[in-house]
DNA sequence: GCCAACGTTGGC
DNA sequence: GCCAACGTTGGC
């Protein structure tokens, strides 16, 4: 199993609006980067968990976890011209976008907040706490996971 | 709202 | 294939 950090900016969708969801489920779509298409399309496999993280907000950081429900597939908000996340260069019979589902597994108590991670020695590898880093996806080590939740 | 860092685009 | 210009991310 992989573990994952996902980023949203919570003005947009929060872990209060993936926990309100009746199914406690969503599509998470949007990504519109290659790297964070690459790792959500062939990396993520159902089952693995991954954290959320608010970003772009008052108190960054991580607020909850996850569990991937359904292995990638085309994101079709890239072929809607309705959407903030259109893409009129990607060809619906060939779609460059993917997404996966994920359900609400908790929120936690408080949000450990990327300060608090940037303070952690055992973190430092993390591209979250590095400078500059702007992935919304990211692998976390299972080591990485389990100290984490160890701060929660 | 500022701005550094980074990704993407497109002319050449 | 280079690289300048531009757009976006996201912390602060």
């Amino acid at each position: 199993m992989n573990y994952w950090l996902l980023k949203s900016e919570p003005d947009t969708y929060s872990i209060d609006d993936l926990a309100r969801d009746p199914q406690h489920a969503e599509h998470w779509d949007g990504v519109r980067n290659y790297q964070a298409r690459n790792m959500m399309r062939d990396q993520m496999k159902l089952g693995d968990q991954a954290f959320f993280y608010h970003s772009n907000c008052k108190e960054p950081g991580i607020v909850g976890i996850m569990e991937i429900v359904r292995e990638s597939y085309p994101d079709f908000t890239a072929h809607d011209p309705a959407s903030n996340y259109y893409d009129p260069k990607s060809d619906p019979d060939n779609p460059r976008w993917y997404m996966v589902d994920v359900r609400h597994v908790r929120t936690l108590k408080r949000t450990i907040t990327l300060t608090e991670l940037k303070a952690q020695a055992p973190l430092a590898e993390m591209p979250l706490v590095r400078r500059g880093n702007r992935l919304s996806i990211m692998p976390v080590s299972a080591e990485q996971w389990r100290y984490i939740l160890t701060l929660a």
